[in-house]
DNA sequence: CACAATATTTAGGGTTGTCTAAAAAAACAT
DNA sequence: ATGTTTTTTTAGACAACCCTAAATATTGTG
């Protein structure tokens, strides 16, 4: 069982891994977490000795597979809470970090995967990015954005870019909401303008809206 | 904003003000916390100076009106989530109350407002205790023992005595969850069993069933 | 390669909340 | 009412986590 500030550490180590694809600095991570180097220094020093990452003076630190498969499992937690409060309690899809924020370190295997059955075993969170699965396993297709799509091509929603209350209020009356299905009838290249089918409807959609919405295309 | 500490120093303070009516003793805090004296006299203290309690040496706490204020509302979450897990996730009543000490402590108003409307505001938990309003005023109508009403009368299930799972699941079968109606039909006082009905059926029930079932009676 | 700039660690300290052991106050009993 | 028991407080210390300032290692540049 680890602390709150360590779940937050490995958290942040993870995403970080992601971007530089090797040894995460000490500046870095004090950066993305708001603290001083000097804490960090004295944190991965003590996740390096519970063997959830590997650490070596001046070189930086790296998950573990048992670092790594910790931090996963808070980020699932985090995104299935997201869910939660978008899907059940109607948040907007931007309000709902901060207080995933606080959930995601609630203890309890059985907590999480009845939460997950009740949500439907969902793949995506609000904003669109995968909820690793309870061994930590990503399912690591890229999403992209609608407005990367072409003629024939079909994704599924997962997730906005921007999230202003008027572009959620456009998606609501459209009825896109996660998980619905979006097929480019025609895309004009000049203006990046779209026509698309949602459920039975076909209509245009600008580019400004294409760019804010993403999708996911198996 | 209060800590994690504060927060449960007040709910035990308050817990423990409605049993002894009048000041709480620093022994009866340490023990319903587990915890030192030592540390609750430092503790008490600190709440004191937040105008939470008022404290003189050797003399036990009270809560000032806004310590219970914010008791009630730590409480009002703790039992909100617990209606959650039991009705929502299908936990049963006797797995919650580990999971809701944490749950009680995550800050969001919105959330909590959220919440408690998609539960359909309930007035009582799953163990039948009250659910304190938003401004921590609580409803208090003594809950009691289905054995307690004589014929005629008629009850709420607001929660269980015993929660075995034996005893869960007959419930289950018996379609007897919080919220349903029961009326005593006829009352045995030889061997202090019933008949009663809920719903459309009618049956028996031994007295041992109905020392296990609190019900509320307004 | 040497020196400046940058990154990282070390040293020493602060806060919160806990503990043990000892002192002080209050309550109890004869 | 006086001595004993119990309760409560004080004193001093510790762990987790964070900070500032200073020292040290690494990197970049001419």
């Amino acid at each position: 069982m680890y602390s709150l500030a360590e779940e937050n550490y490995l958290k942040a180590i993870y995403h970080l891994e992601q971007q530089t694809k090797g040894e995460v600095s000490t500046n870095a991570i004090a950066e993305r977490m708001s603290t001083k180097p000097s804490s960090v220094t004295d944190m991965i020093r003590k996740l390096a000795d519970k063997k959830l990452l590997s650490y070596k003076r001046y070189k930086g630190a790296l998950l573990t597979s048992d670092g790594r498969k910790t931090a996963a499992n808070v980020i699932r937690k985090h995104r299935l809470w997201e869910v939660f409060l978008v899907e059940k309690l109607n948040f907007h899809w931007d309000e709902v970090h901060e207080i995933a924020e606080q959930l995601e370190h609630i203890k309890s295997e059985e907590l999480i995967s009845r939460l997950d059955k009740f949500l439907g075993s969902p793949d995506f969170d609000p904003h669109g990015d995968p909820i690793p699965d309870k061994h930590g396993n990503v399912k690591r297709t890229e999403k992209k954005l609608l407005s990367e799509l072409n003629k024939k091509q079909r994704g599924v929603c997962v997730g906005v870019k921007e999230s202003s209350s008027d572009f959620l209020q456009y998606l609501d009356k459209k009825k896109i909401t996660i998980g619905t299905k979006v097929t480019v009838l025609g895309k004009e290249f000049f203006d990046g303008s779209m026509v698309i089918q949602v459920g039975r409807d076909q209509f245009f959609i600008s580019k400004k809206i294409a760019e804010n919405l993403y999708v996911q295309t198996n």
